[in-house]
DNA sequence: TTGAAAGCGCTAACAT
DNA sequence: ATGTTAGCGCTTTCAA
């Protein structure tokens, strides 16, 4: 096996190039004034030596790792992978390097994630939380530890938040159908902890009673609830299927995220239902399978990398000013194949 | 805005305590001699102070930073994901945190990546690579630092890789489609710089081999090679169509990995030819969403969590003892619906 | 069982 | 323009 080398130190420059330490540490950082000669052949030597400069010794000397602990629930998601996409990204523009730890869902290992972090000393954190619990959340706030949360709003908390515009989203999701001329809407909600779950859900009832208020039209809407991932919505929405048997009489279906659409997409060609035929589906996110899937999926899509971006640059702003953000991204409805008009002549 | 208040140091916790630094030190880390009462008190007023232990101030001191860099090419890619996913689990087992890089398919960015992580004194390095050049990674390998690279063998170079059996791949899959009856199969591929490209397509030479030598049957057997990405599949497999138009004679299409064969899927479809009826289509890797596109990919799989928990496992292996291990996983022929048997009556 | 002191590699304040 | 020195928070001899 071959032995690790150490890697060679500012000290070891120093000696090699007949300088100070001092100097050689202006010279490598840029910081302060160095001749431009002796700057030169401090670099030529530090190469020579193949010198790397340690951030482990900067980080505690200057108080800043230039690290940030980006804690996700699942970096499988393909919702939260983009997101991880845009903050690296975007880190990387800034000489950040992120820590990523995933919780699994689990709000025990949440803390435990931002406990570790701190102790890692992240200049900041950028959290997609559980939202089951916002206890570790609010501390950080507390402690005045910079922190950006990605899809949910915290009111009355002056803390950094970066979200799409889930109420509009519901909204436009609503609308669309109602436009379209769907009578019978079922809303498959994540559970309503989630902020985004009682948003969307939120803006669909005004897109409802807006409706409801210009004709005197009767729509029916519906709404059942399921845990995260697709087994968990496949599983609820098979068992309301069954239940609800031949009184299902819902014309469209919109769904908490794609994943939820791709679970109801399937369940309902095992029914042997037609989509968009007999039964539209509209998703939430718009992942990159969504156009692909049959039939693609109609579905309010946000910019997942720029959620990441944005949450990035909200972060280094905090870290740097102390300024709070708090910014809402546009949603846009993408119109595809599994939704159809249903309205017989009128507009 | 608040304040971010310093970190309670060891010294405040010795200060507030009564005891030395060097003590508190000790009943925090758990390393030495302390009485029991001793050890109470500290942790007690170290909670009070809400300490936590600076993990900087340890690395520099023990040269250990229990932060391990992950490359990866892109962590929006499911299979990527899955496998960073088995990296991360493992790693916080271990109390070990991940630095997470994308490259972007970019060796350059490959190189800045595994630089920055060596300035940070990240105890080692999982990669993997763009492929394009390795010489980043036979420099790691020179100087001893601790790395493993994931999906891709160093034959005459000793140093840990991890990756899934891409020849027994490719032979299962060719076996299998000949076993059913196909003559004529092509294989949509990676470029050839990839180890998989090459090694998976050997795998289904060798099928093709032994098969040819027990039947007197002869099968056609072509190889396109393409960028990877979905589009880039697309757009390949679109040109070759155009090129082919009618003479296009395969009965099946086996494909570098489930992206392309989504692709594939989706060109085939807007062409009128019936999946499997027509042609059969065979993938690889096996990420989630090939059991619920349609058809069901028939496709080759492999554990990707594993190859990420392994991958880890053997990292650590490697910094403590120095041992190097070279693991290859079993695959598995998973088959679905986009496959069908086209033997008349033989077996 | 506990404490004193040195030092990891770097930066920053001050001196020259 | 360059050098000297102290110290970030921790661990690790070594001594008491």
């Amino acid at each position: 096996m071959v032995k690790r080398k150490k890697f060679a130190t500012i000290k070891d420059v120093a000696d090699a190039s007949g300088f100070s330490i001092n100097t050689v540490s202006r010279a490598l950082s840029g910081r302060g004034y160095v001749k431009k000669e002796t700057k030169e052949k401090i670099l030529r030597v530090a190469a020579e030596l193949g010198y790397t400069r340690d951030c482990t010794a900067s980080a505690l000397r200057t108080r800043k790792t230039h690290l940030i602990g980006v804690v996700v629930v699942d970096n499988t998601n393909p919702f939260y992978a983009e997101v991880i996409k845009g903050i690296e990204l975007e880190a990387r523009n800034y000489g950040y390097t992120i820590l990523l730890v995933n919780t699994d869902r689990n709000y025990e290992n949440e803390e435990k994630a931002i406990n570790t972090l701190l102790q890692r000393r992240v200049d900041g954190l950028i959290i997609t939380a559980v939202q089951t619990r916002i206890d570790d959340i609010l501390r950080l706030v507390h402690q005045g530890i910079p922190n950006v949360v990605i899809g949910a709003r915290f009111e009355n908390i002056p803390t950094n938040y970066v979200c799409s515009d889930d109420e509009r989203g519901g909204y436009i999701a609503m609308k669309y159908l109602l436009d379209t001329g769907h009578k019978n809407v079922l809303f498959l909600n994540a559970q309503k902890y989630k902020y985004a779950a009682r948003v969307r859900e939120q803006g669909m009832r005004k897109a409802l009673n807006e409706y409801e208020l210009t004709l005197e039209n009767k729509v029916e809407f519906g709404v059942i609830y399921s845990n995260e991932g697709f087994e968990n919505a496949y599983e609820t929405f098979q068992m309301f299927l069954q239940k609800t048997k031949k009184d299902f009489k819902y014309d469209a279906i919109i769904c908490y995220n794609d994943i939820f659409a791709y679970a109801v997409i399937k369940l309902l060609k095992e029914h042997g239902l037609k989509i968009p035929e007999e039964l539209s589906v509209v998703g939430f996110d718009d992942i990159s399978f969504s156009s692909i899937i049959e039939p693609p999926l109609t579905t309010v899509a946000t910019d997942k990398i720029r959620l990441g971006r944005e949450a990035f640059k909200s972060l280094i702003k905090n870290i740097e000013t102390g300024s709070i953000s708090q910014i809402i991204l546009p949603v846009e409805l993408i119109i595809r194949n599994s939704t159809k008009n249903r309205s017989n002549g009128n507009p």
